[in-house]
DNA sequence: GAGTTTCGCTACGCTACCGTAGCGTAGCGA
DNA sequence: TCGCTACGCTACGGTAGCGTAGCGAAACTC
């Protein structure tokens, strides 16, 4: 009944999509495109998926990382391990290069925004959860708006200024959010 | 010498062009869409640019803001001005529809990217300005990263929570940037 | 007013892409 | 082994978009 050459064409198309929008954006993600490179052939394409919106939504689907839970026993400890699990992340192709065009797409395709809420929820759920123990041990006093001020700069130089997350700048956002909740 | 006509249909262009960059996105910014909004003929915007991209990248630039100096005696101020400038330019049609597509095409665009660096280098003059001011009166004493810690968040919300900048929020910020420098 | 420039219009050629149909084949499950 | 299913291949029809050519008309310059 389970057929292993439906996953396997089904991983083949979604691999190359995701590569063909990390090389060249949703633009060149076309459905020939992804055929081509993945080795299976258009109409497969089309008997897995109703249209091509629908495969790209799986392609990016596929590839957020989950949330990466940390707990050193403070809460300073645990923004920095979070700000370098997301520095790995903003730095290294598959999600990195997909986040632009994933905002971008989110602004008139509710369904890639759906994706997009996941990926931002996935990295503020460990944040909220450290924030809670600190709450929880009377580390912290208000912490309400810390994971805006603790991931809102890391993201800031990945699609602004285009800076790299050095430990310096790291340590100054940690502190920052930090200082904020006294 | 200079024939009116030129500027006229320059200008009808661009403007429609920004307009189906804010409905539509970049995909959606066809030559032959702007012809038809712009009541030029297709003939005459390519007598004006070389190619679709170069319009684009006209339009584009041509809306970006201009800085917002302010001098209310106090980086706190200062800063509080900014973000509510900032506010302004994240929720109002133009240049906020354009945000999110100006990042994803600068990935792989030169020279949408010298548009955005215009736009980030825009936005970070008037709060360079302002730190320099707080330094000079012995305000402030660590200066390094003000701007990313403050622009940072306010970005991190239009993109990425998708939530409103609120007053409480504003305030937050710049006390988070402020409490840094000391 | 005469001459020049720019305009808009229509009509192309060309390419790329979407999504579908029909075929023969290879590989899977029982 | 046998039947079925999913496969890849080729070939479409249709649409959309880019960039160009040639025209007469309108509007600007001097």
């Amino acid at each position: 009944m389970a057929d292993p050459r439906v996953a396997r064409s089904r991983r083949a198309i979604l691999d190359a999509a995701v590569e063909l929008l990390v090389e060249h954006g949703f633009a060149g993600a076309t459905v020939e495109a992804i055929a081509a490179r993945s080795g299976a052939a258009k109409t497969t394409i089309y008997r897995q998926w109703p249209d091509k919106q629908a495969v790209l939504r799986a392609a990016v689907e596929s590839i957020v990382p989950p949330a990466a839970p940390s707990d050193t026993g403070s809460l300073r400890g645990d923004l920095v391990a979070f700000a370098h699990d997301l520095d790995g992340i903003l730095r290294t192709p598959p999600t990195s290069a997909l986040i632009p065009g994933l905002i971008d797409a989110a602004e008139r395709d509710a369904g890639l925004a759906a994706v997009l809420a996941d990926f931002t929820a996935q990295r503020r759920k460990p944040v909220h959860e450290a924030v809670a123990r600190a709450v929880g041990r009377g580390e912290i006093e208000r912490p309400e708006f810390v994971a805006d001020l603790f991931l809102g700069p890391l993201f800031y130089r990945r699609l602004l200024s285009r800076e790299p997350l050095d430990e310096a700048f790291i340590e100054r956002v940690v502190d920052a959010a930090l200082a904020s909740t006294r």
